[in-house]
DNA sequence: CGCCAGATTGAGGACGCTCAATTCTGGTGG
DNA sequence: CCACCAGAATTGAGCGTCCTCAATCTGGCG
């Protein structure tokens, strides 16, 4: 029988971070999945709803959004294909924010059940589950530091960065960052108007270390563009090495 | 034998947001402890630390600061009396932040193996720990939302309702909140200087919504902050009817 | 070829920052 | 009990980053 290949990437992210028995990786795979395309803007969870399923994303990208009553909009998270997006919500169903798909995105449904029953008579799972939900805490820790204390520029190179690194799955992040996202979603990320990340975007392709065209970024220069950053990708914990100690704790 | 206190505080904080056994209760308060004091502005853990137990705050406060080379500092988190300060570190225990005590605060140092342990064997308190670090990410994310949306007296008005709502454990805050914090110290949390960080205490003690006295915060307007705050209290999960329905999915 | 969403550019204004001076507070020692 | 001191709070003036509100330009698509 055919597993999904979405279930099989989601594998590979977690063993990014974990060490899975054999059992492990076989409870994941044998999940049922209802698959649902979304189109661009569209809600994947309204806020105030109730889910009884987790998001795995396979293909595009969904966005966690808060709101205030004036319209603004923040994006606290951004979801690329093999990400879980609402793995929290497996231990909190009722959403306190929002969930959109910024692009056409194709997500696999995933009910509660499965996961907490996989988690529960499977220690090794539970942890990987909850560390993956301790390393998106990193995340967004990062960027409340570049809300607060970076200015746009550094802010922008440091998002590049991340994004790069996730969608290559290494410290050393890919030069292409093929998203399909508008200046405006990265706006709503960065806490800027989209007309200043354009100008700042401007500003990092005049010294010549990252620029948009068409609807991909590019990262000419990686270490300047790091360096802009003040990026340090330890926080994304994307080498087993640093993860290793926890599972040789671990009940054989 | 007696059984710290610092101890039963944290299982009634876990208690607010899961249904724990007797047998998990048990579990934690059999835990051993080490009790260390800090003095303000001391680290608790530095940041690249690798660290083998978790801090829990039993009085004083403690944050989770990150920083640029420039010497600008942003804290992502605060952790008062009853918090489990690092329980990430139990997954990650090479630390990507440090851990500041801002005021004297005693802390209770517990081995992550008694910790792991302990959610190895009872799935219902590895959920609870699990959920725990949810929340604290659902803290981040507001915080993110203040940082990238929020003005600063909005911003202000915010921590002030969400600290208050946290000592109190109620949806509804206590009117003080003694902390004893500094106005550097808010200012930290919030992305602004000091001198702003004044600047906005004067307008909401103007307009008669909270004030700043000797070393606690007033509330004056309960109402009136939470308006300017657009504070909702359902992102801090403090009342456990939200969170039953995953307590009723438990194996018995 | 026209249309439209998104990108780009300009001008002016507001919010929060920097740097400094001054006042206030509470803890200390005489 | 009071004088003193250090750290914190408060206030002022000037400035810079980013926002607002437009107008214009561009590229993809029908």
């Amino acid at each position: 029988v055919g597993v999904s290949e979405a279930l099989r990437l989601f594998v590979r992210r977690l063993e990014i971070r974990s060490v899975l028995a054999a059992q492990e990786r076989a409870a994941v795979l044998a999940w049922p999945e209802q698959v649902q395309r979304f189109r661009a803007n569209e809600d994947v969870i309204r806020l105030g709803d109730t889910v009884d399923t987790v998001c795995l994303v396979s293909d595009g990208i969904l966005a966690r959004v808060e709101q205030l009553v004036n319209g603004n909009r923040q994006v606290t998270a951004l979801y690329v294909a093999g990400d879980m997006a609402d793995l929290p919500s497996a231990m909190l169903p009722h959403a306190s924010s929002g969930l959109v798909a910024l692009t056409e995105a194709t997500v696999h449904r995933i009910p509660h059940r499965h996961v907490l029953a996989s988690a529960d008579s499977l220690p090794g799972l539970a942890r990987a589950f909850w560390r993956d939900c301790v390393v998106d805490t990193y995340i967004i820790a990062q960027w409340l530091l570049s809300l607060g204390r970076r200015d746009a520029r550094a802010r922008l190179a440091h998002l590049l960065c991340e994004l790069s690194c996730r969608l290559a799955g290494d410290t050393r992040g890919q030069p292409v960052i093929n998203l399909n996202l508008r200046q405006a979603h990265l706006a709503d990320a960065l806490g800027l108007t989209s007309v200043h990340v354009n100008r700042t975007l401007r500003v990092l392709r005049e010294e010549r270390a990252a620029l948009h065209v068409g609807r991909r970024f590019e990262i000419l220069d990686w270490d300047r563009l790091a360096a802009i950053a003040e990026f340090d990708p330890a926080y994304l914990h994307l080498n087993r090495e640093e993860t290793a100690a926890p599972a040789a704790l671990r009940p054989e």
